[in-house]
DNA sequence: CATGAATGAGCTTTCATTCAT
DNA sequence: GATGAATGAAAGCTCATTCAT
C-alpha cells in the first residue's frame, strides 16, 4: 500500500554487540564473495550463508544488498581517507615526488588485503545512487590530492587530482587483473605515470 | 562464473543476409543495454525485444548469454586492433611521443562512440573464459605497443605495455565516469602520463 | 538500474492460443483461492500450482499478483454490467420497482456463481490503484442506476445511486456471511431495502 | 488460513497498569495500521514498532497476530454493544422509526472515530475462528435487534435484525469508501433504507 | 518482565534457456 | 529457420515467532 521508499542506508544500527558481530560477519563475506565471485555471484542467500547468519539477520540491518555494497564502499573509503590524510599534512615540508611516492604507498597497502574486491566496487561504485558520506570522503579524497599540487604548474588541479586517481586505480586494477604484485614493484611504475602527468620528472 | 563450461564461441556462422543482421541487431541491442543498464540490466529477454527479434532466434546464434559479450568484446578487440594497427608501420620514422599521441587518439576514437561500454566490458572481461581469437588479440595489442618502445631504456617491455594500456584504461574510464570528455582535452593528459612513465619528458 | 514502474495493467496480451488458456487458468484458480482461502491466502504459488502452470507462465501476463486481482475485478465487473445494462432499457416502459427486481435479481445471478468471491474482491478493490476500465465500468454502473431514478424525488441521484449499491452489497455479503441463500429468499428483502430507501413503497 | 489452532484468547491478563498501557499501545497502534494500510499492512513488527514497545513484549500479552485482531473486533463489540443497549429499553415507549434512527446514530457515532477501521475489521472478522466472547456479543447485538421488531409483521426476527445489521454495515462501508460522511447526511439515508426493509414507512 | 537479535519458512519476482508450433 | 509460450531454478526480501541476554 504505502510502499516505503527503500534507500541504501544501513537499516538500523546494532546495538548490541552481538549484532555489530552479525553485520561484520555479513561485510567480510560479502566482501570476500565479491573478490572471489565478482559482481555476478554476489547474492544475498549466498553472503548470509558464508557469513553463517540467517538470511533474515542480514536484512535486519541492510534493507537491500545494494546498501551492503554501499557500506563496503563507505567502509573502504574511510580506510582509504585515513591512510591518505596521514601523509597530507607533510606535503609542505618535502618534495612532490615524495609526497606522491608517499600517497601511492599508501593506497597500494591499502589495496593489498584484498586485491580483487577493489575492481568489483570500482565497477560496482558508479551503479550505486551513492550517500552522503561516502561521497563526502570521495570529494575529500580528490580536494586532498588537489591539494597538495602546485596551483602555478596545474591550471585545474581537481581535474588533476581525478587523473591522478584515475591513473592510479587504472594501473593497479591491470597489475590485478595481470596476476598479483608487489608494492616495491608497482609503485615506481606508478610514480613515474603520476611524476610524468604532473611535469615534474627532473 | 564457475558454471559447467560451455563453449563460447557464436552457434553457427550465419550464412545468409538475414541471419547475419540478427546477429547484429542482438549485439547492437546488447551493447546498448551493457551501457545503459550496465551488468546487471543485460539480460537476454530484454536483449531480444530491444534487437526486435524473438528469444529463440538469439539461441539460434548464441548458445549462452556469456557468448554475446563474449562476441561484442571480441569485435571491439578487432576494431580497436586495426585501429592500433594502422599507427604502428610508422612508429619507426617518427619519435616515440607522436607515435604514443597517435595511439592514444586511436584508442580514445575507438571509445568516443559508446563511452559507457568500455567501463561494463572491462569488468565482464575477467568473469569470461576468454577464447582464442580475442586473448589473440590482446596479446597482439600488448606485443604491438611493446614493439615500438626503447628497449635500451625499458628493461620489461611487455610489462610497460600492460601499464600503458591500464594507464589509458584508468583514465578514459575516469573521464567518462566523470562525465563526458572531449578528445583534444583528455588526449593530452593521457599521454603526458604516458610519456613521463616511458622516461621521455623533454 | 532504471527500475522499470510496476503497473497494474496485464503485462502482454496473449497472442496464441495456448496463451489465452495460461491466462485464464491462472485467473480461475486465483478467483478459486480467493474464494476459499480468502486474501491471506492469496499467493502466486499457490495459484500457480492450482492453474497447472509454472510459476514463470503466470508472470509472463500478469506483473504483479496486484495485476491478477485487478484482471478479475476487471471481468467480474464486465459481466456485472453486461447482466445490469440488458435491463436498464426496459426502464421507462415499466414501473420503478419492476426494474428495481430486475436489476437485484440481474446481480443476485452474477453473485451466485462464487459467492465468497465477492467479498473479498470488495475488500481488496479499494487497496487497488484501481485502472482505467474498471473504473470506467463502476462509473457506468452507478451512472446507470442514477439514470432509472425519477429526478423528481430524489435529490441527489448519483449519491442515491451508490447507497443502492452500498446496500446490495452489504446484504449479499451479510447473506453469504451467514451461510447460504436463495434468490427468491433474498431478492425480495433486498428490494424491500431499496424501495424504502427511495420512497416508492406504496 | 488452515492453520494449526492456537488459542486465539489474550494470552495473560495484565495485572499491573504497566502492562494494561502496552496492552492497549498494542492495540491502538494495530488499529491505525489497519486503518492506513489495511489487512497487507497489518504485521507483528510494524505494530510493536508504532505501538513503541518492543517485539518480544507484544508477544507477551498476545500469542498471535491474529489474537491482536481478535481483540479488537472484542472491544469493539464490546462498545458497539454498550451504544446499543442503551437505547434498547425505550424501545417499549416509543415509536419504532425513532428507536431505529437512535440505533443508527448511536452506531454511527460508534464507527465516526475510525471509518477505515471498521472495513478492515468486517472482513477480517470472518477470517477469524471466534472466540466466545465477540460471539456472544454478536449474538446479543442481534437478539436485541431482533427484540424491538414487532413479530406480528416480521416473520423471522432473527434474519431482519441480520439484514439490518448488514445493510447498516454496507451503508456505512460504502460511505467511507466514497470519502468522509456526516452523520446528519448519513444517517436518515439509512433510515429510510431500514424503514422500507422493515415496512413502516408511512 | 522487557528487550531486540536472530531465525527461517515462505512469498514475490526474474531470467536463462528449451521446445512445441 | 523463426517464433514466443513455457519452464523452474534461484534470487530478493518479509514477517511471525522464539529465545538468549
Amino acid at each position: 500500500m504505502t510502499k516505503t521508499v527503500t534507500s541504501i542506508e544501513p537499516r538500523k544500527l546494532p546495538r548490541q554487540r552481538r549484532a555489530a558481530a552479525t553485520v561484520d560477519a555479513v561485510l567480510e563475506a560479502s566482501a570476500r564473495i565479491l573478490e572471489r565471485e565478482g559482481l555476478p555471484g554476489f547474492n544475498t542467500n549466498e553472503i548470509a550463508r558464508l557469513a553463517g547468519v540467517s538470511i533474515g539477520s542480514l536484512y535486519q540491518y541492510f534493507p537491500t544488498k545494494e546498501a551492503i555494497l554501499a557500506e563496503i564502499v563507505r567502509r573502504k573509503r574511510i580506510r582509504l581517507w585515513e591512510g591518505l590524510s596521514a601523509e597530507l599534512p607533510h606535503a609542505d615540508s618535502q618534495p612532490l615526488t615524495v609526497t606522491i611516492r608517499r600517497l601511492v604507498e599508501a593506497t597500494l597497502d591499502h589495496q593489498a588485503d584484498n586485491p580483487g574486491l577493489a575492481r568489483a566496487l570500482d565497477y560496482a561504485y558508479a551503479a550505486l545512487p551513492l550517500q552522503g558520506e561516502t561521497e563526502d570522503l570521495n570529494a575529500k579524497i580528490i580536494q586532498g590530492i588537489a591539494g597538495i599540487l602546485p596551483d602555478d604548474v596545474i591550471p585545474d588541479r581537481i581535474t588533476a587530482a581525478r587523473d591522478i586517481v584515475a591513473i592510479v586505480r587504472g594501473m593497479v586494477d591491470g597489475a590485478t587483473l595481470a596476476g598479483s604484485w608487489r608494492k616495491q614493484d608497482l609503485a615506481p611504475r606508478i610514480c613515474r605515470a603520476l611524476e610524468g602527468y604532473l611535469g615534474v620528472c627532473e
